[in-house]
DNA sequence: CTGAAAGCGCTTACAG
DNA sequence: CTGAAAGCGCTTACAG
């Protein structure tokens, strides 16, 4: 071009100390002038074998992440990790066709590591994700033998909140889940569909709600299962008015998610029925909305930030290589629950 | 390898009728034995001239984005639009250190096209990704001559806001704002730092306010202005809390955005001030939070998802290129303003 | 301190 | 239907 090479270019932008800083501020100032603002980033990248980028992969449709408060601080944490590492965050796309067209863009994410989240065990999308041969972290599921895990401990987060209630003296307790299984539906869910449940984290809940009832010695059929069609306060607000009427309305409601948790709190304002009084109502992640609604829930609160940060270290390499990570929950008692009503007539 | 060439592994994977399907099985089958996912996403993209990315570059922290409910709308309506293009969407990470690094993950991010978002009219951002020469999209501001720009109608937002108000008979009004300068300060300010403000939408609220004291014949002098440290409740309470003691508090407050209004109204929860009947105030947003408080607040509400999806589609090509998209707002009454009180004693 | 050479892993006309 | 060739824009030892 003007006297140097091809190598000495890249030096000027990439070594400043192999060249002198005279012969750089030449170049730098061709540079400028010719509009050339650097060395391309993919053919760099490419050179380099390393993007500077990685990728997170949701199964969920991407605009849901972020319309899903609690994805979305797991999202916060993630992104605080790049932006220490200074790494960029990539959002891959999943597109659930049949085709298998949603692993394409596994494929197509050209990003040095990636981080899995909310997805199902038994995915096809794992196993694409783990053929990249790139550092890959698990959020929440699927636990896999070698693979680096960060969830919650959520068999204490099942445990704390119905031990709560039955605390409480609540003996009629129905259980507002959200997706027991990839394929939806909503309504009462059977014995078998909760054996069956396909996610690691719903599993470790009925445990713990096993816990509980074992630590009170008190049967399984005390509580009702019922799945909500989605994960939001609409879906929680249908559900919970299915539940509520009838003759064995449960006293106490304890629900996989506070967004579900907030819709049962309309549902229950809409019928009349107040909470706490004779409605207890439980939540769970502790996301900013449980605090600012009334009355304010009581909920079990999951690290989310810490969750997504620690998944984020690990991908960046900068977390010690441990295996699995398992964050602390922890009850917050607010105002949602209160002891059972002595008893109840018809609503 | 086993008798074909590269090209021929090449249309295996891109062009499945450059070849016999019984030879593009063999490949296949060959290319999973080895443990080929298919090509490099990177060498893919430098052949090609293509990412099949969109960057989105934020001048906040990457980690405030997801704080703020506002730019979480904002994120989902981008990332619909990438969705619907099958494209992945980069958050690049902006750090804000003095030596110029902010604009090396600009020069270093491997996209097709560019939305900023959130940035100062000023910043050497937005000269840094213009020189990029890829296309790029202006959100909220800066408008410049022959980008294309997606914002909202500030400008009527503000005077909704206000007019609404004064027709309540408001006579004594403070704007919580945020952020009228990149440098962040807080408390009461100056007419010249009003005239200062480095937000073009910041201006066009201004603008917004004059209006509606025109159109009511009032005098620019009624209003207060004061500044929020941050974006969020906190200091929308600390804010509140300062400007609501003293005697010639306002009567009502109108905030920049719903998270501020949220936090004013716990200021006034704090200090034994009913509103709305002591105190009118009005959000702007209309986030999800905002019907969820008591009182539900009174906003403006701003399409941000929409916001987003229309800077998207514009990233990918999919949007006539109309270079200036504004989104109207509307006035959403709710529970949080009142007629102004009759008159007021000391508080 | 500077430059020639090899290599990063693909895709795309094009010739056969 | 298949393969040889050129090219995408860089970086990295290495020799001078």
């Amino acid at each position: 071009m003007l006297g140097v090479s091809r190598a000495t270019v890249s030096n000027a932008f990439n070594r400043p100390d192999q060249l002198s800083s005279e012969l750089r501020q030449r170049i730098l100032e061709a540079a400028r002038v010719a509009g050339y603002v650097g060395p391309d980033p993919t053919a760099r990248a490419l050179s380099r074998g390393t993007q500077g980028t990685v990728g997170l992969v949701l199964t969920e449709q991407l605009s849901y992440a972020f319309s899903d408060p609690a994805a979305v601080l797991v999202l916060e944490g993630i992104a605080r990790a790049c932006e220490e590492g200074e790494t960029g965050l990539l959002l891959v796309p999943v597109t659930t066709t049949k085709d298998g067209s949603q692993t394409r863009a596994i494929n197509a994410a050209a990003v040095d590591a990636f981080a899995l989240y909310s997805v199902s065990d038994d995915d096809p999308i794992v196993e694409t994700a783990l053929a990249r041969s790139i550092p890959t972290v698990m959020i929440d599921q699927p636990m896999l033998e070698g693979v680096p895990y960060v969830g919650h401990d959520h068999r204490s987060a099942a445990r704390l909140a119905l031990e709560h209630l039955l605390a409480l003296g609540h003996r009629r307790v129905a259980v507002l889940a959200y997706r027991l299984t990839p394929e939806r539906h909503s309504g009462e869910v059977t014995r078998q569909q909760q054996l069956d449940a396909g996610y690691h984290h719903t599993r470790a809940r009925l445990q713990g709600y096993r816990d509980a009832l074992r630590a009170h010695g008190l049967d399984w059929d005390l509580l009702t299962f019922f799945e909500s069609p989605s994960n939001d306060p609409a879906g929680g607000a249908a559900s919970a008015a299915a539940l509520l009427q009838g003759q064995g309305a449960p006293t106490a409601i304890l629900t996989d998610s506070d967004q579900l948790a907030i819709g049962a709190l309309q549902a229950a304002a809409d019928a009349g029925i107040s909470v706490p009084d004779d409605l207890s109502l439980v939540g769970m992640d502790d996301i900013p909305a449980a605090r600012m609604v009334t009355p304010a829930l009581t909920t079990v609160r999951q690290p989310m930030i810490e969750k997504g940060h620690a998944a984020g270290r690990i991908l960046l390499g900068k977390s010690p290589r441990k295996k699995r990570v398992v964050l602390p929950v922890e009850l917050i008692v607010r105002e949602s629950t209160a002891p059972a009503p002595a008893e109840r007539r018809t609503r």
